[in-house]
DNA sequence: TGTACATCAGTGAACGCGCGTTCACTGATGTAC
DNA sequence: TGTACATCAGTGAACGCGCGTTCACTGATGTAC
């Protein structure tokens, strides 16, 4: 496995050009296949062809490394959810619903993005940036769950932070046990895990009086 | 850290007299502090006290060992969630409950046993004897499902497979998103796990009509 | 437009280290008689 | 109860390997004038 320079595959001179987007690159492939403990620092310089010092110029170590992982995928996420968060203003259900669902399409198409964001062991405290990405990433979520409490009748309406809470650790539990991984780790599954969350989100989202909205009629 | 035989801190003879064991305690201490990935083979020998060679009498490889400690994870946890649905036999929401503060429980005070029960990267059709303790496992949650379905209203009762996995991804997003870990790696919350854990059951239960029984009186 | 020079991003060789694994071996245990 | 012996669970030395990290270095780049 090698990944290249400017021009994808090789070196086109002495300077790679482009080493810290590769560096980055070539360690989600690895994480991807093995996990964020699955490769050494060294077999990444390797990798994208370049000698072992190099990386050195790029990251500290390689924990500096995977937070650089860590950090963009929150960056990219939260950026995927808050697209589908305003793609529809009117109905509280289907919003929730398009960022669940972004939420998992994340996990699936980048499960090295998304292991790196959760695995254990790499505490968000030790990295400034880090921590910011992260609670952006939060308040993301926090947004979606504001706007189906806002929905729900004033006397059942329950407090918003709590119900980002459950919403989040509901996308998790499932992203992390149902979606298919690269190494096929998947659990057997009656249905989708896109349908399992609809469904235990309508189920939910029931007991405040809020049921999706029939889709608008198109003018005839 | 030295983990000894029979005795506790050293060794009484030749032969160890509870190797395995010992071994398997020292991967438990290990996988706690630095992850399932943070620990040599030949360390663990080390801790124990033994020559780096001896592991191999017992264990094929590190990933056996691995195996191992998931395999008695499944085992103690579906014993303890057992244990707590049968606790109470009368009120279906207080089976769910018990049987999730049970699931937090075990995720609290054996943090290095959960995370090697679910780190991606060991997968269980390897290992017929880990894939059957996830098998019974996963029934146990199934049968607190059941009991949680049979108490709701027919018209309004669910497949219980579906609750089981949603009732699963549910306490897995909060076990693993939110209960404190020995590297102090845990997120700000408002509330405590089992505090949100209860709050959302209850949300999602009311949607069949469940609500939590009053506790008995005690006669007077 | 040309040149001098500071800065940057690489090289490659070297280091000490600990790992996983194997091997022939040996001390301890338990059992058949 | 005693002895011979098979089996088991350890030892310790050895191997080749790749890792992380450092160092003085050098080729390329870009900018001031």
């Amino acid at each position: 496995m090698r990944f290249g320079g400017r021009n994808g595959t090789g070196r086109d001179s002495y300077h790679h050009g482009n080493l810290r987007e590769a560096l980055v690159e070539a360690a989600l492939r690895f994480i991807a296949e093995r996990g964020p403990a699955g490769f050494a620092f060294a077999e990444l310089a390797r990798a994208v062809g370049v000698s072992t010092a190099a990386p050195y110029r790029h990251f500290r170590d390689r924990n500096a490394l995977i937070a650089e992982v860590a950090r963009r995928g929150f960056d990219r996420c939260a950026a995927e959810l808050e697209q589908a968060r305003q793609k529809r203003a009117a109905d509280p259900v289907a919003i929730v619903g398009n960022v669940g669902r972004a939420y998992l399409a994340f996990a699936r198409r980048e499960p090295a993005s998304y292991e790196a964001m959760f695995s254990p062991g790499f505490p968000l405290e030790d990295d400034a940036a880090l921590k910011l990405a992260h609670d952006r990433f939060v308040a993301v979520l926090r947004r979606a769950a504001d706007a189906a409490c806002s929905g729900a009748a004033a006397e059942a309406r329950p407090p918003s932070l709590m119900v980002a809470l459950h919403f989040w650790a509901f996308l998790h539990g499932i992203a992390s046990l149902f979606v298919e991984r690269a190494d096929g780790g998947r659990r057997a599954l009656p249905m989708s895990p896109e349908d399992l969350l609809e469904a235990g989100l309508l189920i939910y989202l029931q007991s405040f009086g809020l049921a999706p909205q029939p889709p608008p009629q198109p003018p005839r």
